[in-house]
DNA sequence: GTGAAAGCGCTAACAA
DNA sequence: TTGTTAGCGCTTTCAC
């Protein structure tokens, strides 16, 4: 590792004192004579000593790193939830250390290697979304590295978790459109399998009964993030007789391309038809018209999953695992009608 | 830092063999029986042993890691950066740190210590916006830290720089937009202290004296990045009696509002007038029309940025520096019209 | 082919 | 208040 740097060594055989002094002086222990530190301090400053951190983590058998894993950080979603976790690690003395598993479990498998190697205090993970064997989580988990999970949740695994409260945040956003007027309103919905799916669906339902408007199987329409699909439906959607005057879309990319197809179809957004997608795509604002989207408080669940790891590696053994659920926000642009 | 690890001791207890016997079956070294090392790999492998690395770091006053600092990660820009990066410094088994300074200084000098502290081989720098002093930069290369600088790049600062062709991408830009019909082509451009400010508009330029358009002051606008200028800047352009048939945008932001500007005049693109940002942000593809717009190979700046860093750290003071610049490419969408 | 021992830079008893 | 010493987990001579 490059030429060598300055150690308390150097400063302990300039000053004449022994190297345990140094230590103290440098880490303002209490028993120091205040002569001795300030000689200590200056030189330190004057041969730009950086303390080597591998020999203290070594010697005190912790890093004060957390590790962060996500799938990818291509997408606006991970980097955001990350800045909220640096911000409330940073502040309690922690580092950070990504690394992304490009959605594959091999990696996922590799990358929880090199953190046990590093010997991270603790780990906030988003799995891929192949990772159906969990043999290498709780395996680290048994050896006891904390784990909080967010995002991509699985609720057999032990472990504080962070997640969004997707039925409420489908619900507001069907409340909205009913509120703006609509009453055929079409859900473009995601794969029943997962729960976030599941629980969009659950909220846009609930929304139409609670202002008692009828459920249409056929406003339902499985597009499964898939691509080719959603043009598919939303067609359909508009061949219909008695078409929608609303969608409400289980994520962006399925609104932008059902928003594509509505304008193909020469209709105008809001006028004809409304729409809402979910998860707020950083584009979203930019499209036109801009869309209301419903957001997730990104940085708020990197603070939350940050904070319950901090509290986890504090309390130890103790910690009693916490699952913190956060609302999403609708907000409102263009793709919806004035109330 | 959590549980104890099994350590190399407690495989040679075990086994009734050295520590020394222990580390080099699990380095594979040369001289070992290998019934030995059978037995010692299948303990390791038992007692899922990882070994320590920031035990091997400090012995080896090595620490395979290299650090990525950038002045944020919430575009897209970055984090394909950073991919690249991860690609080659994977591959050379390397392993990377990510910080970014969010465009502090202040930030950037404490997480420049961090890193020092932290002994990582060689840096992969963006500076911020604000960083104008380099002092912190200068005083790390001094003591032996390889520095590789991408995207924001200092002419002073020695150290292996890659960029992007800035100019060949802007002519490439307004060629096609020449070759596409366009004749009155306006630009909006950037500050003309950044150099991709001044690259850009050279390459606008030279590619209209190259197909012997003429050059009209009034026809270029200093937007300089700024968020109201640029549609007051737009409109200024769409008001002339002879108002242009195009507009070449020095970036993606400034040519979406520039989009949104002539939209609200009721103009289409690219039937009245043509459009081309640069920079891709990655929702150019998403807005209506997708725009035209000279992309940058974020992957292989961050695949040249690593491979300099390490063929740096391999051949050590006999590496000599060096600049690398990619070319940008033209994608062609909707907002100009066809050939 | 294997083991003993030194030491990477630092911290933390313990002694003085 | 300061110094001496052991040792964190590992690699690497140097003996045998």
């Amino acid at each position: 590792m490059r030429n060598k740097q300055p150690t308390i060594w150097d400063i302990a055989i300039k000053l004449n004192v022994s190297i345990s002094t140094v230590s103290r002086a440098l880490r303002n222990a209490p028993d120091i004579n205040p002569e001795t530190k300030k000689a200590v301090l200056e030189l330190a400053q004057e041969l730009d000593y950086q303390p080597n951190t591998i020999a203290t983590s070594l010697r005190k058998n912790k890093t004060n790193i957390i590790g962060v894993m996500v799938p990818e950080f291509v997408h606006a979603y991970f980097p955001n939830v990350i800045l909220g976790i640096q911000e409330v690690a940073n502040a309690e003395d922690y580092k950070v250390i990504i690394m992304q598993s490009a959605e594959s479990l091999e990696i996922e498998k590799h990358n929880l290697q090199a953190m046990m190697s590093s010997r991270v205090e603790g780990l906030i993970l988003a799995i891929t979304r192949e990772t159906n064997d969990y043999g290498h989580i709780i395996s680290a988990q048994r050896k006891g590295l904390p784990i909080v999970f967010f995002n991509r949740i699985v609720d057999e695994l032990p472990g504080s978790k962070v997640m969004v409260n997707d039925y409420q945040g489908a619900f507001t956003a069907v409340e909205h459109l009913i509120q703006t007027g609509c009453r055929r309103i079409a859900h473009l919905a995601g794969p029943q399998n997962l729960t976030i799916g599941r629980n969009r669906l659950n909220g846009y339902l609930d929304a139409l009964k609670t202002y008692q408007l009828p459920i249409e199987e056929s406003l339902i329409m499985p597009c499964n993030f898939e691509e080719g699909k959603t043009r598919m439906y939303t067609q359909a959607l508009l061949n219909q007789t008695n078409r929608p005057d609303a969608l409400f879309a289980v994520n962006d990319p399925t609104a932008i391309e059902a928003l594509i197809c509505i304008q193909e179809n020469g209709m105008n957004i809001p006028e004809h038809i409304s729409l809402v997608g979910f998860s707020n795509a950083p584009h979203s604002a930019f499209i036109t018209p801009p869309m209301t989207s419903v957001v997730q408080p990104l940085h708020e669940i990197g603070r939350h999953a940050a904070e319950l790891l901090i509290r986890q590696l504090n309390e130890g053994t103790h910690f009693i695992p916490e699952t913190h659920t956060l609302d999403a926000k609708l907000v409102i642009r263009k793709s919806t009608r004035k109330a």
